[in-house]
DNA sequence: CCATCGAATGTTTACGTAAACATAACAGCA
DNA sequence: TGCTGTTATGTTTACGTAAACATTCGATGG
């Protein structure tokens, strides 16, 4: 900064002011500062400049993996939304979900150059783990239900679940099977409650919760079983991976779809649509979770935002071939031939 | 700093000492440090100390996109390899893949707090760019061919392909039909040699190629028209992606995946096992990329590593259900029922 | 018993920037 | 003409750390 200055024949200062872009300089002065700025390949310090300002304009991301869809968009999308708005974006990676990991991917984060942090997790790892962050680093969730401690960004995760269910049951079926995710996950919990509560409000019986860990392969162990329910004609997968497996188990057991059975997902992950037969989904706007992420992470920053709460973005129902009314059966309706 | 000193009763040149593990101070001393960082709270400034040490301990990622499998799961290698080193990871979204937006990012790049880049895109977007460069930032690149200008590391792309097709012809098929990726990918473009080589190299006739953008749907369209194709019993899909939307296809077509065509993927995606059929695919070790990127930039920080060439981190053939012997036709060939 | 040496610790300084304050130059006005 | 206010620019200082150098003190050896 000194040499442009010298070059330029002016103070550091009138350097300082240019490349922050501060008004009170003369436009010839800027000019002959930019000159001298670009002749001698200036770049400001950006380590001088955070120990300065107090501020990194960074943004620190925790998750736990990046081989979830969601977690992949939300977190690029929050990429682009920083980039937009000047802040740079640092990922953490915690390797195992644990307390211990979480604690200590915090740990690490406190002596990192971040501002703020967007959690991508369950907040129950969370929990023992933010106590120790410093003091000015603001926090925002995503994935989770701790509207009540933390600022939260989600899907509106019960009202996708309900449009499936009611997609379900109004093309007909008596009832809906769920096929839901980890126990300890509260997106899967989140489902599985909307899913019940949806049933119970229409007056239909509640089957059996059959439970994966949203992987294809746990969709397809699950699948086998429920393709060996004759009763079972409509299924609510909790993902789509899990609605992948599951459409491969009807297939090896013999029951088509949509014709014997209606499978329905939760993601519309960019496959979903090439499926066989191509998957009825709820589509999540992950997109727009990231952009609100820094949105409030941002407004925190400055103050203006509210302290906690959840903010939840809506979904869409994705009609594609995957469901179908029910197969006409003893029913006391009228038996109608296929079309 | 100096709060911590003064209640330990050292210097802050002491305190230095031991937040920095350097020998030469006593047991107890350190002791005394230790609880008045941890009485106080003390967390170094990661601004001051990059200043002071002029490194940042961050490696910068430019990608275009996470919404294929294998850049996500090479940052993710990533991310873990640099803080097991005790890196961070800043990312550096590009909207769009072109020169102009490219040269953004890397200008972006510039004034921002990293040692080294790791850019995971194709070179020809990259080479008017990387110029302006600070000069000590070490440039490695995945997924391209750059080796005479950067230090590249990428997937054993050629491999993958010549034991795709090798596999195939070994079944018995006279040839193999090839599904590319797009145009200006160099991977795609390696890709598609590969199995022409490998079909020249066994003399066997090069059917014309047919393109797809990586994406499902993609393929899905190039499927209908090998569908059509009666001679053709092979194909290799230059991903999995492409590979399911060929699959939905050649089902709608009434073409059975294997028996009427085998079909074979590249990447081996988590969801490769699960679709109809299970599909064969050429298994990509994106963890092993992330980790020699790592390692590779590292040791160019110490100067201790080649300044030029390729890494190959080689591929595994998985074999699942979606490829077979060909149809028994009008060959020499003895027919035998299905069984 | 004193010079010498090495280990432990303290003091000074600089990293590059930008806020705060200081100064200079000039216009407007009585 | 001299005073005031405004604008452009210069000077000083501090951000928190760690390297370089300085000092202290006890131990060792002649």
């Amino acid at each position: 900064m000194a040499d442009v200055a010298r070059l330029a024949g002016v103070s550091s200062q009138t350097v300082s002011r240019v490349s922050n872009g501060y008004a009170g300089v003369t436009e010839e002065t800027r000019r002959q500062v930019l000159a001298a700025m670009k002749e001698l390949g200036y770049r400001p310090n950006s380590a001088a400049r955070a120990l300065k300002r107090g501020e990194f304009r960074t943004i620190g991301v925790i998750t736990f993996t990046l081989s979830t869809t969601g977690n992949v968009r939300t977190l690029e999308a929050i990429a682009t939304s920083a980039a937009g708005e000047g802040y740079a974006v640092t990922l953490l990676p915690v390797a195992v979900p644990t307390q211990d990991e979480v604690r200590g991917a915090f740990s690490r984060l406190e002596e990192l150059a971040v501002d703020a942090v967007i959690v991508i997790m369950e907040v129950h790892l969370l929990d023992a783990a933010t106590i120790k962050l410093p003091p000015h680093v603001q926090v925002v969730v995503v994935d989770s239900d701790a509207g009540d401690h933390y600022t939260v960004v989600d899907t509106d995760q019960a009202g996708g679940s309900r449009a499936a269910v009611r997609h379900l049951l109004d093309l007909g079926h008596e009832t809906v099977w769920h096929l839901g995710g980890p126990e300890d996950s509260f997106a899967a919990q989140r489902r599985a409650d909307a899913w019940r509560a949806t049933l119970a409000g229409a007056g239909r019986p509640v089957p059996p919760l059959s439970r994966g860990d949203w992987s294809a392969e746990s969709g397809y162990r699950a699948g086998l079983e429920l393709a060996a329910r004759e009763d079972c004609t409509a299924v609510f997968a909790a993902n789509d991976q899990m609605a992948l497996g599951l459409l491969r188990a009807l297939h090896e057991r013999g029951r088509r779809v949509p014709e014997d059975v209606s499978v329905i997902g939760f993601d519309d992950i960019p496959e979903a649509g090439s499926f066989l037969p191509p998957l009825t989904t709820v589509h999540q706007d992950f997109a727009e979770v990231g952009r609100l992420c820094v949105d409030a992470v941002l407004r925190k920053m400055r103050q203006d935002g509210p302290e906690r709460g959840t903010t939840l973005v809506p979904t869409r129902l994705v009609t594609r071939a995957s469901t179908a009314p029910p197969p006409a059966r003893s029913t006391a309706g009228p038996e109608e031939p296929a079309g």
